[in-house]
DNA sequence: CCAATAAATAGACATATATCTATATAGGTA
DNA sequence: TACCTATATAGATATATGTCTATTTATTGG
């Protein structure tokens, strides 16, 4: 899961491949509904959601100052799930100072709403 | 998980509702990301998406003549996946002599397409 | 250089879930 | 009516996952 490309269908044709085409297009193959599997998962939890919600409301979030409080967990936990949600590839972050701070990748999240387009 | 109002967000100004609005927009309240997770819970396995694939490719399918094979999965497993999806409101299904035919419910993934727009 | 603090990791534990086999149900058909 | 056959359900089991407390790491400021 490290690139938008993961989400990408091959033409084979010489054209460019198109990237996370809607799944009802064309049945999905085992490798990609694996990796789509997979980051729905990462989106399946409501913690995650509402971490990611508030990193791209606020346009950048640092992890203990302004995400452990208003979301009720634990900073252990906070820090777990946006380890996920980078792995993922849908936040990125960097540290400044003695913080770090997240903000969303809008190309990622655009995929995915672009794989369930009906 | 009923209706696709469980994704809208009242506008309480009496304008009408936005139904799922990108999460990324402002901060998910607690009810929103614990309904949107269920779903992305429902999307999170390759065998369900590979079903609701199917069924959106063929446009519709029936259960075990079109499912239970390309999927390599046992019958049980498939009619499991089956319901939840519907339960999902994700797909409806409809009896037709001796079969039960799926279709796929395309409000609700635009829906969830419109959640996770950047 | 040391103390304070933000963040990450480790490990434990409870819960959820995906799959299977075996069995039940239901409704068309001979 | 009685039998097939398509689905659904039950129950078991292995695996995955979300959360916590305790601890470690890393970095800034005095």
């Amino acid at each position: 899961m490290d690139t938008v490309t993961d989400c990408c269908v091959p033409a084979g044709d010489g054209t460019p491949a198109v990237c996370c085409p809607p799944i009802v297009d064309e049945p999905l193959t085992v490798e990609r509904a694996d990796r789509l599997a997979a980051w729905f998962g990462v989106l399946s939890d409501p913690t995650r959601l509402r971490l990611l919600s508030l990193i791209g409301a606020k346009g950048e979030a640092c992890a203990a100052c302004e995400m452990v409080e208003p979301l009720g967990v634990s900073q252990p936990t906070v820090s777990h799930h946006l380890k996920i949600l980078r792995q993922a590839g849908l936040v990125v972050s960097e540290k400044r100072g003695r913080w770090v701070y997240y903000r969303t990748v809008s190309p990622r999240l655009a995929a995915l709403s672009r794989a369930l387009q009906a």
